[in-house]
Parts: C-alpha cells; structure tokens; sequence
DNA sequence: ATGGGGCTGCTTTTT
DNA sequence: GCAGCCCCAT
C-alpha cells in the first residue's frame, strides 16, 4: 500500500534525471541522450571526432549499472519526502562521480549483467580499445561484475567463440583452422590448377574476390553455381568455388568470410543455439557499423534476436570499405529496417578547427547516398589548407620534409605532430626518402605485417599442421621447407592419391612407401611424417613456446637460416620474437593452447606497430588512419587519377573516394597541406594530372595557394596545343583556340588529349614532351597499353 | 629438384 | 620502378 501521490512520482523522477544529467554533465546533449536511450533499436551518426567511442563505452556501463534507470518510471516503495531531500542535497553538493558512484546505483531498474552485453568491434584495436575503457570504468566495482565478462571483440572473434563450441554442428570438428588471405590464395589456386583453368585467362585474384564477395552476401557453392547460370566466366567460378568450399571443409579450415559465414548459417539451421544466445545477449551494440557487409548484418540481427536491444554506431561519411564488400546500404537503411529506431546524430566534433570542418562538410556535401551531418565546433577558425604545387614527386617529398623541420624550428612543434596520408602506398617511396635524407624520423605502416614474413609464415605453418594434419595449405607449405627432397612432383602424385582415395594428403603421406607413384621420394616423406609424429607428441607436454623452439631445431629450419649467414640474420630475429609473441600469449591467457595461439595469429593483426610514443612523423595510407587523430597532416598526391583514383571518376566509387577525402582532412586537428605536382613518375611512367577535383569542391576561403615560384621554367619544356587547362573562374569551360600554331608536320597534343593511331587504335596521351625539334608522347592506348612515340613518325589523328 | 633470370602488373585492407 | 612469379636450364 503505497501511500505516494502522483505529484510524489514526478518530483521523485524529475530529481532522478537531473542527477542522471548532472552525472552525465561532461557530455553534450546529443551524446547523453544516446547514452541514456537503452531500449530498442538505437542508430547513432557518429560525425568525426564526436565522441563515439567514448559513447558506445559510457552507454554500455550505463546499462551495466543502471539499467534503464533514466527512463523509467518506477518509484520504488520505500522513497518517501526524505529520500527526495537527501537526493537533492546529492545534487546540490556531490561532483558528478561521486552522484555516480552514491547515488545513481539506488534508481537501478532491469541492469543487465556483463556477459549479457554484445559489443561488436571492426578492428581488434577498436575491441582492445573499448575493453580496456570498460575496464576502467567497472574497476573495483564489483557488485556490478567484471568488465571481462562482456563479451566485446570484433565480428571474427565472436563468431570463433560461438564456433568453438558450436562448430560440429556444421561440419567443424573441435581444432579447426583459420585460413588466411594467403592460404585463400594458395588453396583456390591448387583448384585452379586441378580444374584446369588458367590463371591469365581468369586471375585467381578475381576469384578469390568474387567467393568472398558472395560469402558476404550468405550465397554458397550451390546457390553461386545456380545464380550464373550459363555464364561462362561466372560458371567456371563457380566450379571453383565449389571445390574450394569441399576443400576447406575436408582440411577443416575455415577462411575469414566462413567464420561470419557459417555462425550465420549455425544460428539460422539451429533454433536452440539461436535462442541460447537471444536470451543471453539482452544488448548488442556494433560499432563501424558502416563497414559491415550483408552476412554481418544477418549476423547481428540472428544475435540481437527479438528483444531489438540493438545499438548501431557510425558514420555513413567514412565508409571506405566498398572494395570489400562494406555496403553502405546498412546504415543507410537501418532506420528503415528498424522501423521504430532512435537516430542520434553526434556532429559537435571536438577535434578539429572551425576550418578544417568548414572544408571537411562541403566536401561531403557533393555526396548524395548519404544521411546528412553538418559538423561543427566550439573551437577556433584556425588556419586556412595550403595547397601547393610542385614539380614532381621529389619535389614534393622536399616540401614535406622542409615544412616539417620549419615547422618544428619555428613552432617548436614535435615530428609526432605530423602525419602524411596518401591514397596509395606506393606513393610513400619519394617521401620516406626525403625524410630519411632530411634526417627526418618517421615510422611508416603498410608494409609487409609481421605475420606475413615468409619465416613466420612457414613456422606458423608448422604448428598448424601439429595441430591439424588435415591442415593441407599448410602442410603443403612446408612439406618441402627447408629442402628436404619432396619436389613438386612427390606432392602433386600424393594429392592424387590423396583424391582417389578420398582421405586426406597426410594420410597419403603416412603410408607413403606402399605406393608406387612415391616410391622414389618415399624415404624423404617418411622422416617428414616421423618429424610431425615427433613433434606432435612433444606439443602434447610442451608450451607453445617450447614447441616453436623444438619446431625449428628439428625441421632444420634455423639451421638453414644460420647457414644463409648475414642475410638471413633478420629472419632469425623475427622468429625469436614469434617466439616472444608465443610466451606473452601464453603469459596473458588462462587456458593457452596451441589452437588457441594459433586463432590469434590469424585474428589479431600485430600488436600495433604504430606507436605514438614515439617521435616520428607517421606515414600511411588514408585507409590505415581512419579512426586516428593528427595536429598537422599533409594530404600529397591532390590529384586526379591519385586522388580520386583513375578508375573512380564517377558515380559510386567517386562517392567512396569523396568520403576517403572527408577521412583525410577530418583527421586533422590544426593544420592541412595539400600538395599536387605538375608531374608524377608512378609505376614507371609519367604522367600529367590536373588538381584533385576534391580542391575545388572544398570552400576557396578555407584553401590558400601556397605555390612558392608563380611559374616554374619548366613549363617551357612542354608544348600543349590548348592553353593551360582553362581556368575560367568565370563564366562556361568554353575552349578557345587559341593561338593555333601548329609546326609541320602534325597538330601537336597534349596531355589528356584522345587521339587515334592506324594500328594501336584509340589512345589518350599522358604526356608530351619536346625532343629537338620533334616532340615525343607517350600514350595509354586502349588496346595494347603505353607506348611512347614521336610525333613525326606516328600518325595520329584527334579522335 | 633447385636456382636464376626475364616478364608482368599494379588502389585502398581487416579479419 | 620494382617485386613477385613463372619458366627454363642445369
């Protein structure tokens, strides 16, 4: 019998959320709404640089602690007036942790426990970064549980956990293996060639795109083949891709797009393990959700079940994935497949200068497929982009490494300030050797990963075949590695057999000296057996650690190495620190194992190797920086055909690089220079780009021309037939002709100009340069690629 | 079976 | 311009 009125409830609850908003005071409004919106289906447009993280985070602890406190309703029955009084001298008088600490914990309604928390990550920086946030926020506070409990990983490792214990369920016996990228390509290669299909007529690389592309859409072997039909392109990879699904599964291996995959088919084909995980996950959150393909959509929406409890964080401005199956349509759809979902946007970015936002938003605003964000700030105009043209690629490395150490002498800035993002990585060359020149410290990322040395490839490939002799990628890896006399030859008559008999290529191996066909190598693939057998019982008893020590003793494998001498000195080093990476594994994880190490060998990207301790300028791709933040960053290659790319001049794919562009310059906290040259050496070839069409889409009062000479006496050099590019601020692109002067014997061209040739056919010329009294082009020909030719013998005509 | 030399081809990348 | 890969010669 309750004896609180109406009135009672509603000063009891007014009083609740001013504490909840004085709790939550270091938010904006926008974001202690997301925080505080628990139930249903929540989209959250997360701009650059707005918090998302922190977001995501503070939400998750929100409903670990509170539950849906802030919007219920209910009083409990023993609040009367002087629980009111006591609340409101809290308010008056505590900070804002401690009303979260005190007293937040008494309006508690429906809190769920850790483990019944789902936090999806991309990336496993994203997932070790919002653990190690949750970890803080739930330290020492025990009664709320412990924030290792929830389940937060990225879209693979969650699934791997699902399928460590599911997996039989669909074919996978306890032990499977994770295929990479590499053995993807080795395995449908090894179908390639049984089906007798030629790699130049049909790039592995396409098809290895093409499966995965279809895994992401849930299409199979079966519903592929059915779906071509009698395409002959798409029906011969279809054979492939059927051979290469019987082949994962008879090595039980399964690659990175099966692991999202067959969870999903797991959950679909079974109800009970479907609904064990309903129940459990009461949240889920995803975050990137922008980044996620259709198998993780279906994934999310199996996982989150009926409840709806589901949170989706991102922005539909930075997804950049395309090219991997991302589609945009997730997030863009999701308030329409959620038909009663909350949509938030966050657009107060803390980050950046009232500039920099400026020209990051009309930039994005040439974009159509979008939901629509402005950003703004609370900050500082801050200084305009500079954008500079150089002569060539050297140039502009010198440019970069120059405003660096002025800005360094005259700013008293640190090379850690500075960032340099490019479209490709092969535009890093001219700058890493200005740098290095300049005696400019910088860290570059994107090169080869430590996982994929061939070193720790092969020793990697060693324990898997420990570990899963079925694990034929593998064992075909290094079956012959170091040499040990079984050609290609011996492993190829084994796979025959192997298929023949339908069992596995190790099984072949084991009884080698009853078939014929190996006689010759028989005695060679009998020690490679007893050197696996060996090691297999020695992996029983032993760390992982020990085992990669006996491993390398054992196969020769650090022996050849030692015997290569200096050479191989680095190879040496790096298994010394798989070996390290091994024990710290094994260090930090409760139940090691062998499996176990290997998953995160294939899960977990190294332990990142940018480390922003360290005073050096970093170099990477824009891709890589998504997510990161810079002081200074320098955006080179501001041209068409770099940036955006020549194969994404239009529609959805220039819609991509536009967002890679908003990626670029939100990165920024201070200061952009842009740079583009007049000529670029790239892949071994020159070429003439006009500035990145992305310059001019940005405001000109956030751009200042920074060009130190007004003309270069290089201009001399070249001859075009057409005055330099029109710059008509004023009025139509109309081309004049002007001056039209043309020497015997031919018109001359210029770059960009299409031109057509009695035998090459059509061509665009790249470039044009003046050789004595003749003039040479070299042109990209539609047919038969670049040539270079002089004007006076080759015929051309404008086309 | 192995190693060396020519030829192609080549955005972006995490799991 | 360079690297990785295939083929050929030993």
């Amino acid at each position: 019998m309750s004896l609180q009125t109406g009135d009672f409830r509603r000063r009891y609850n007014e009083i609740k959320r001013a504490l909840f908003d004085k709790f939550y005071s270091d938010l904006n409004e926008r974001q202690r709404e997301a925080v505080t919106t628990v139930n249903g289906p929540l989209l959250v447009l997360a701009g650059a640089g707005s918090g998302k993280t922190t977001v995501l985070v503070r939400r998750i602890v929100h409903i670990i602690k509170y539950g849906d406190a802030y919007n219920s309703d209910y009083v409990p029955e023993d609040a009367d007036e002087a629980s009111l009084l006591r609340y409101k001298y809290a308010l008056e008088t505590m900070t804002p942790d401690e009303i979260g600490e005190l007293v937040l914990p008494d309006f508690r309604v429906d809190a769920c426990r850790p483990w019944e928390m789902l936090a999806i990550t991309f990336t496993n920086k994203a997932a070790g970064e919002i653990k190690s946030r949750l970890a803080s926020a739930l330290e020492g506070q025990d009664a709320f549980g412990s924030a290792s409990e929830i389940w937060a990983g990225t879209f693979h490792s969650i699934c791997m956990r699902i399928l460590r214990r599911w997996g039989e369920l669909v074919g996978y016996s306890s032990g499977f293996t994770v295929y990479d990228t590499d053995d993807t390509k080795r395995l449908i290669s090894d179908c390639m060639r049984d089906l007798k299909i030629d790699e130049k007529t049909l790039p592995v690389k396409t098809v290895m795109n093409t499966i995965s592309r279809a895994k992401d859409r849930l299409i199979d072997a079966e519903q592929f083949a059915a779906v071509m039909g009698d395409d002959y392109r798409g029906g011969k990879i279809a054979e492939i891709y059927k051979m290469y699904a019987a082949r994962l599964l008879s090595s039980n291996a399964l690659d990175f797009d099966d692991i999202i995959m067959q969870t999903v088919r797991l959950l679909t084909e079974h109800e009970d393990v479907r609904e064990h995980y309903n129940r459990q996950f009461r949240y889920v959150s995803v975050d990137e959700y922008q980044d996620t393909n259709h198998a993780q959509f279906r994934l999310t929406s199996l996982l989150t079940g009926k409840h709806n409890n589901l949170m989706v964080v991102g922005d539909d401005d930075q997804s950049i994935y395309k090219f991997r199956g991302a589609t945009i349509e997730n997030i863009l759809t999701f308030d329409s497949e959620y038909s009663d979902a909350v949509v938030i946007r966050l657009e107060q970015n803390y980050r950046s200068t009232q500039t920099i936002l400026d020209a990051a938003n009309a930039l994005i605003a040439k974009n159509e497929r979008r939901h629509g964000k402005t950003l703004w700030c609370a900050g500082e105009k801050g200084s305009k982009i500079s954008l500079c043209e150089l002569p060539n690629q050297i140039e502009e490395a010198k440019y970069i490494a120059d405003t660096v150490e002025k800005l360094i002498s005259s700013e008293g800035m640190k090379y850690r300030d500075f960032a340099v993002l490019y479209r490709m990585n092969a535009q890093s060359a001219p700058i890493e050797g200005a740098f290095a020149k300049a005696g400019v410290p910088y860290r570059m990322l994107g090169g080869l990963r430590f996982y994929d040395r061939k070193e720790i490839r092969d020793t990697v490939a060693y324990l898997s075949v420990i570990a899963n002799p079925n694990d034929s990628v593998r064992l075909k890896r290094i079956i012959n590695e170091p040499k040990r006399k079984i050609g290609n030859s011996a492993v190829a008559a084994a796979e025959e057999i192997a298929a023949v008999e339908g069992c596995g290529l190790y099984d072949v191996l084991t009884r080698a000296d009853s078939y014929i066909a190996l006689s010759r190598a028989a005695a060679a693939i009998g020690g490679f057996v007893r050197l696996i057998e060996t090691l297999r019982e020695f992996a029983a008893s032993a760390s992982v650690t020990e085992l990669i020590d006996r491993t390398l003793e054992l196969s020769g494998y650090r022996e050849m190495l030692i015997a290569g001498g200096e050479a191989e000195r680095d190879r040496l080093e790096n298994l010394d620190q798989l070996m390290s990476n091994a024990y710290e594994y094994e260090s930090g994880t409760e139940e090691s194992s062998l499996t176990g190490f290997l998953e995160d060998v294939a899960l977990v990207s190294e332990v990142d190797r940018y480390d922003e301790t360290a005073d050096a300028v970093v170099m990477m791709t824009i891709h890589s920086a998504k997510g990161l933040e810079f002081p200074i960053v320098f955006l080179p290659g501001m041209e068409d055909g770099i940036f955006p790319g020549m194969q994404s001049t239009s529609g959805e794919e220039l819609e991509e690089e536009r967002r890679l562009a908003y990626v670029a310059v939100t990165r920024a906290k201070k200061r952009i220079y842009m740079t583009r040259t007049h000529s670029r050496l790239l892949y071994g070839m020159t070429r003439f780009n006009p500035p990145s069409r992305f310059i001019a889409e940005m405001p000109s009062e956030c751009i200042s021309d920074e060009t130190p000479v007004p003309e270069y006496a290089r201009r001399q050099q070249f001859v075009k037939n057409e005055p330099p590019k029109p710059k008509y601020k004023d009025g139509a692109g109309v081309r004049v002709n002007v001056s039209k002067t043309p020497p015997p014997p031919t018109e001359y061209f210029g770059p960009g100009d299409i031109v057509h040739h009695r035998t090459f056919g059509r061509g665009e010329i790249i470039s044009a340069v003046m050789m004595g009294a003749d003039m040479m082009y070299e042109i990209i020909f539609d047919e038969v690629g670049t040539k270079k030719l002089m004007a006076s013998y080759a015929k051309l005509e404008k086309a």
